[in-house]
DNA sequence: CAGTTGTTTTGATTTACTCAAAACAACTAT
DNA sequence: ATAGTTGTTTTGAGTAAATCAAAACAACTG
């Protein structure tokens, strides 16, 4: 078996959710579990240090598996290309900076759960309510003031 | 001048914008203000009907420039293209229906302006914050149980 | 009504992503 | 251990949405 402790971790979490466990998908879970908020292009680029025959489609493929097994969730900022990381299971939001579009984690939201219900329903089911705040991130305020 | 009082009404917001008054424009803002959340795409085949000539490309275009004005608001939700609608200035949210990516607007949101803060602003300046609701839209829940 | 500025057309190009078939590797059960 | 089955990855092509650029054209200015 693995000698190293976080793949070991990365594996069981793949075992777990049913999938085949293959080593682009651990390199590509353990990059989102460092960084996170990356798109296909740049865990790929990441992924391919250490295993550079994985192909960009592979990538695409991992990440599809993964979100779908519910190990990593994906978003979608408007004028980003898709963005992944592996923190799942809490429903935290994102603050995406308006000039050079880097995203970061807001761990919850004032009030939560009352805020969020919409006023006029019109019959619609909701399942979750996804927030994105925008604005400039403390190095974009000081750099483009 | 024109005797339709739609299209003065569209001419006289596009003049006070700063824009210059086109037949596409009219044209493209008139489609907004009767059915708002189109993608380019479905924008362009309405425009059609009346001005077959309009390319694609012209109502990108047109649409980039309304935006830029504040006559119109592009939204993109995961999954979908750009979708635009003529309804601005109130910064109202959105349902997206899971399944048919049928979009409906949310005036306002219960307890609203306390409880979109974010807990952890991290030196974040936010400007805006965005919500869409996902679930299904009442046709979907009949149809798709 | 001529000139200037900005818009639209035409056509090519890019980016992000998807699809499909064949080669290959992981898990299963012997 | 190892053969078989299932599912993954590679290779290569293809798509949708949007963008870019140059030339033709139209709207507003004086």
């Amino acid at each position: 078996m693995g000698r190293d402790a976080q793949a070991d971790d990365l594996e069981v979490r793949l075992r777990l959710a049913g999938l085949k466990v293959t080593a682009p998908r651990v390199a590509v879970l353990g990059v989102l579990a460092t960084s996170g908020h990356l798109d296909a292009e740049a865990v790929f680029s990441q992924v391919s240090t250490p295993l550079p025959k994985t192909s960009l489609q592979a990538v695409y493929g991992v990440l599809a598996a993964l979100v779908s097994a519910g190990l990593v969730r994906k978003i979608e900022p408007a004028g980003s290309a898709a963005l992944y990381e592996a923190r799942v299971g809490d429903n935290h939001h994102h603050m995406v900076c308006l000039n050079c579009k880097s995203v970061e984690d807001v761990d919850c939201v004032v009030g939560e759960s009352p805020c969020l219900t919409p006023s006029n329903m019109n019959g619609f089911a909701v399942q979750t309510a996804e927030i994105t705040f925008w604005g400039l991130c403390s190095q974009c305020q000081t750099a483009v003031p």
